[in-house]
DNA sequence: GCTGCTTTGTGAACGTGTGCACGAGTGCCT
DNA sequence: AGGCACTCGTGCACACGTTCACAAAGCAGC
């Protein structure tokens, strides 16, 4: 009715598919294809294709009935729903091994994320230049964050130093975090955290595979408590 | 009643939950505390007392009531259903940036996924050598995946080659695959997959953002295509 | 041993997410 | 113009996950 979007909650888990959808929708517009239905989209992205419509409906009635959706429309629309209209430069705390790996990742800057800074506390860090950003020292952190206008920060720290790195990106006005921390981090309500953890995958996938094993393979249970 | 555990299914939930548990008994271990409550347990891991018992209530009755759990003990149960009683060697195919920064990750090792190997398709970057272990070509995948008995494999290449490579961890007899590359695999029902998406995640915290500014600031929708 | 305090383990209610099934709208062909 | 084939959008039922609330069970002190 209203010009103006209804501004309608979309469930998490429809949120984090929808990157996934937008993906695949630029490689197939890549390819020249200019319409999709949600059966092929549901193929190339692993899902069911009534769980892509309900998702996209979320959106609002974008597709043509008998037809299917026309890509370069949907991809605009995704894209604004997700706030990826314009760039979010991203501040890297920690110039360690990940740090520098995740600097080094281009596919960072192309998909509108550009690293606008990457900091750490060791002096002797501070100054090396990794593909393109110099590291600076993690005092300067406020002063990136509001020249940048950086809402995002990445905690790429050692699991000791996560919630120190954690309450800094606070202080310096930092909304959302991805943590690649082993650690659950403490941060005000209002801030939006995203944890990442090889570990915690590789445990899971390691119980499946537990599983697999038939499970009472060695499963003559001594009550021998952990050892260390 | 049988002396053999009951091979309940653990949810998916759960499961994805105790590896952060057993992270925090081992830290608390360490401190000197040797029984905790659900509700500290709780607190630490950043979630619901209730969910924390019933998701522990899933291995055992391994709590006592009026006490808490024995740190040691629970350790032990929660090592045991995930499967971590010994370690699991992966193979890393890929020895680009994230490649490298997998092997360099001590991390790994230490909770019992030490690197088995580490393959690259690039004769160029076969035989230089990465924090101890030496780059072999991709081609000697099966035997290392055999010799070494591998069964989780880690796709860190980029996306273009990203089902060739899980092709190929397949073949070799791999059975579980952590995948990093932004693409989604296709594999046979057995294989288990789990995927690691930095982009996802950081258009997620971008939803957040978007979200937060109002929606409404930028609201006026013009209905111009993608430019892309 | 009994009382009272603490904390677990779990049934039940609630909320969120998934998948089916089908009405409704669209384009194409005759 | 009418019929047909196709695909979206969505109501509904079901499965899964979360949270509450409380009985059962253990410990400590008297």
């Amino acid at each position: 009715m209203a010009p103006e979007r209804a501004r309608r909650r979309i469930p998490d888990a429809t949120v984090a598919r929808l990157p996934v959808y937008l993906r695949i929708l630029t490689e197939q517009g890549d390819e020249g294809v200019d319409s999709i239905s949600s059966e092929r989209l549901a193929e190339l992205g692993g899902v069911n294709a009534a769980k892509v419509r309900k998702d996209l409906s979320y959106l609002g009635s974008y597709g043509t009935r008998g037809v299917g959706y026309e890509v370069a429309y949907l991809m605009y629309q995704i894209r604004r729903e997700l706030g990826l209209t314009h760039d979010w430069p991203v501040v890297i705390v920690g110039a360690g091994n990940l740090g520098q790996a995740l600097a080094g990742y281009g596919g960072f800057g192309e998909r509108g994320f550009p690293v606008a800074g990457i900091v750490d506390i060791d002096d002797g860090k501070v100054g090396s230049v990794l593909s393109g950003v110099r590291v600076r020292h993690i005092d300067e952190l406020p002063q990136i964050v509001q020249t940048k206008r950086v809402s995002i920060g990445v905690v790429a720290t050692p699991a000791s130093a996560a919630q120190d790195a954690a309450d800094r990106l606070v202080r310096a006005g930092v909304t959302s975090i991805l943590n690649f921390a082993p650690v659950v981090l403490a941060v005000p309500r209002a801030i939006e955290v995203r944890k990442v953890d090889l570990a915690v995958e590789l445990q899971i996938l390691s119980y499946h595979e537990q599983r697999r094993a038939g499970g009472a393979i060695h499963a003559v249970g001594t009550t021998r408590p952990a050892s260390a």
